[in-house]
RNA sequence: GGUCCGCUAGCUCAGCUGGAUAGAGCAACGCCCUUCUAAGGCGAAGGUCUCAGGUUCGAAUCCUGAGCGGAUCACCA
């Protein structure tokens, strides 16, 4: 319609405006709730033109449009603001054609161009948590937004399953782990553990044991005890005691970490590490079978956890396959110049002029750095997929600095594809008590929440559900769904790019800007078609459409651009708010005008086609954001 | 210190490329289940959009500066 109304300004602008316009000057925009109207035409942009007042200006319009198009029942100006009524056959039509269209608001399948959606690549020391629980929802769900707005997409991730992490917990579990009666080391089928728990436990022992033979390096030092320690080592120490003085509290804790790492460097502990690291490297068979036996245990851990988060990846990529890629295209940007090598043989890339630094790509020793595996990893995929187009990277926005780099590297290179690489940076999640820090053991365990949220549901629903005629199971599968789905809605529909808050009680709350709120919607439609009896295919037949009909399809309507938007923003809140609205919508219409009572066979007919098509968005749209839509609850 | 990001009701968040009287939820208050699921609906209350300048018919939105908070600036990932 907007386009209709525009169409006919343009064409018709010398008689109107006695001048050609631009189609910047028609902006429009929806029209206030407490004023009568469909669409608003901001007549502002035009008052210069036409030298009259807006409510001229405005009128002169309207009459205009009224007799081109027939779509448009009357005209009002306010001030300077064009307020149009469509004629009530356009809502009808606009109804039935939804109602037509099973897959209403999703682009034609593959009509868009392939693209690679990254998300959650965890490290394989430690089991998932809030944090990427934010990362997994929001990448799945742009993916899915991306795929309903005509993209092929591959979902895939970067598995983080080697380096000096990964053997910190191998090398606790060998030195720590108690044996059993049968002298076996503690392993998940023995202790009962999931595997990701089990190997995060021996990285925490690590961390642990590690900080302690720190704190007695520390100690020494402090006594003026350098004994088999490098000269460097205590100068550098001297350094850092002479800075201290006279500097504010956070400047003297940052040196203090510099001193601890510095003695961290130290232990006998993290020296046997790197050792295992370097034997992990020349492929060294028995830590080869430790570092594969702990891995599996911790991708069997992660295949609980996704199945529960409903996840899934269509392609996956393991950094122990992926680290040594980029090197060759370091080596190849050495000779045609994108990159220079320093003194001590290490590889850079210098970004002054674009504003940034200077930037490592490989290290003196010539070992990859995690921009060498990224550069590397970048090639592969598009060398494994001829269509692919572009790349979403889900990624934290402490990473915002090392993507810029990567992708200006990318096209530095001459990589055409890499102006279509894009990082979606979202904020942190913080906790009613401040940050997550593992340290201090607030982490929030991705496991434990959801058995949580799914719980606090159980419970809940319990209370107030409908029940009746579900099987035990049939109810299991019901808490699920409203317990993710709460926790879901809760993560995604805040904009991504923003740093938010969990609360834990407002997570499982089922009142309000919640999923369950929206999936409850859903489950009353279902029951109220049940009752009415009316089947999908259905044909609607001609009724007088209410006030609260016509803005419910007003809101319906809008779910095609809705997608669009939240495709082209990777942004999940976007389709969440609407949903939000859509469901208050309903829940006007649905309190204020009557359906199964209603007499006139056509206007009963008409709601509940009305709300079959309220169902159908809000499933789709619930299920574009990962959330199943109950039929009862 | 350089760079980047954020600041909207007591709390958590919406607010599209500048547009009418800045919106929701939670919390607190009042009302509505002999009509379809009250996980609901309705009403009232709650604001110096961090501050100061600027751009213009018009600024929460754009520009400049300041304040506060955060991230980042590793031969870590």
């Amino acid at each position: 319609m907007e386009e209709k109304i525009k169409a006919v300004l343009v064409e018709y602008s010398n008689l109107l405006f006695a001048t050609e316009i631009s189609q910047d000057l028609i902006q429009f925009q929806a029209t206030r709730k407490d004023v009568e109207g469909d669409l608003t035409l901001l007549v502002f942009p035009f008052v210069k033109l036409m030298r009259c007042s807006p409510v001229e200006a405005g009128e002169k319009i309207a009459n205009f449009i009224i007799e081109k198009i027939p779509e448009i029942k009357k005209c009002a100006v306010i001030n300077g603001f064009l307020n149009i009524v469509f004629s009530d056959d356009y809502w009808f039509n606009q109804l039935k054609e939804i109602h037509q269209n099973e897959h209403f608001g999703f682009s034609k399948k593959d009509s868009k161009p392939m693209v690679m959606v990254e998300y959650s690549s965890p490290n394989t020391n430690k089991p998932l948590h809030l944090g990427h629980l934010r990362n997994i929802f929001l990448g799945h769900s742009v993916a899915e937004i991306l795929k309903a707005n005509g993209h092929e997409v591959i979902k895939t991730q970067v598995i983080n399953d080697r380096g000096i992490h990964i053997c910190k917990s191998m090398l606790a579990w060998e030195k720590f782990s108690p044996l059993n009666k049968n002298g076996e080391r503690e392993t998940p089928s023995n202790t009962n553990l999931k595997g990701d728990k089990l190997v995060g436990k021996y990285y925490v022992e690590f961390d642990k044991r590690y900080n302690a033979e720190a704190k007695e390096i520390i100690s020494l030092w402090e006594k003026g005890n350098f004994e088999g320690f490098s000269s460097t080592i205590s100068e550098n120490y001297k350094k850092f005691q002479a800075a201290l003085t006279g500097k504010d509290e956070k400047a003297q804790l940052a040196i203090h970490d510099k001193i601890k790492d510095l003695a961290k460097n130290e232990t006998s502990l993290f020296r046997e590490a790197k050792d295992m690291l370097i034997k992990w490297e020349a492929r060294d068979p028995q830590t080869y079978l430790l570092w594969t036996t702990m891995n599996n245990w911790v991708y069997a851990g992660f295949d609980v956890t996704y199945k529960k988060m409903g996840v899934s990846f269509d392609k996956l990529y393991y950094e122990s396959e992926t680290f040594l890629l980029g090197k060759d295209q370091v080596i190849e940007g050495l000779k045609s110049g994108v990159f220079f090598k320093k003194e001590d043989g290490s590889v850079w890339i210098d970004l002054t002029s674009e504003g940034l630094d200077e930037k490592l790509v490989l290290r003196s020793d010539g070992t990859a750095v995690y921009m060498t595996q990224d550069i590397g990893t970048a090639i592969d995929r598009f060398n494994d997929y001829k269509h692919l187009s572009g790349m979403v990277y889900t990624v934290g926005n402490e990473q915002d600095y090392h993507f810029k780099v990567l992708f200006l590297i990318l096209q530095k290179l001459g990589y055409s594809w890499a102006k279509n690489c894009f990082h979606l940076s979202y904020g942190m999640v913080d906790l009613p008590s401040g940050k997550m820090k593992s340290r201090e053991g607030t982490v929030v365990d991705a496991d434990d929440l959801m058995a949580e949220v799914v719980e606090k549901a159980t419970e809940l629903t319990k209370e107030r559900g409908h029940l009746d005629g579900l099987s035990e199971s049939d109810r299991n599968l019901l808490y699920e769904r409203i317990g993710m789905g709460g926790l879901k809605y809760y993560l995604l529909k805040v904009d991504p790019k923003k740093r938010m808050l969990f609360n834990p009680e407002e997570s499982v709350d089922l009142t309000g800007n919640t999923g369950p709120f929206i999936q409850y919607a859903h489950a009353r439609i279902c029951s109220l078609l049940k009752k009415g009896a009316v089947g999908k295919s259905m044909d609607i037949l001609p009724f007088e459409l209410q006030a609260e009909e016509k803005e419910l399809v007003k809101c319906l309507a809008l779910y095609p651009s809705i997608i669009d938007e939240a495709a082209e923003n990777y942004s999940p809140a976007l389709l969440a708010n609407y949903l939000y609205e859509l469901v208050k919508q309903f829940g006007h219409f649905y309190q204020t005008i009557p359906i199964l009572i209603e007499v006139n066979q056509e206007a009963k007919l008409g709601r509940l086609i009305l709300s079959t098509n309220v169902a159908k968005v809000i499933k789709s749209g619930l299920n574009l954001l990962g959330i199943e839509a109950p039929e009862k609850m």
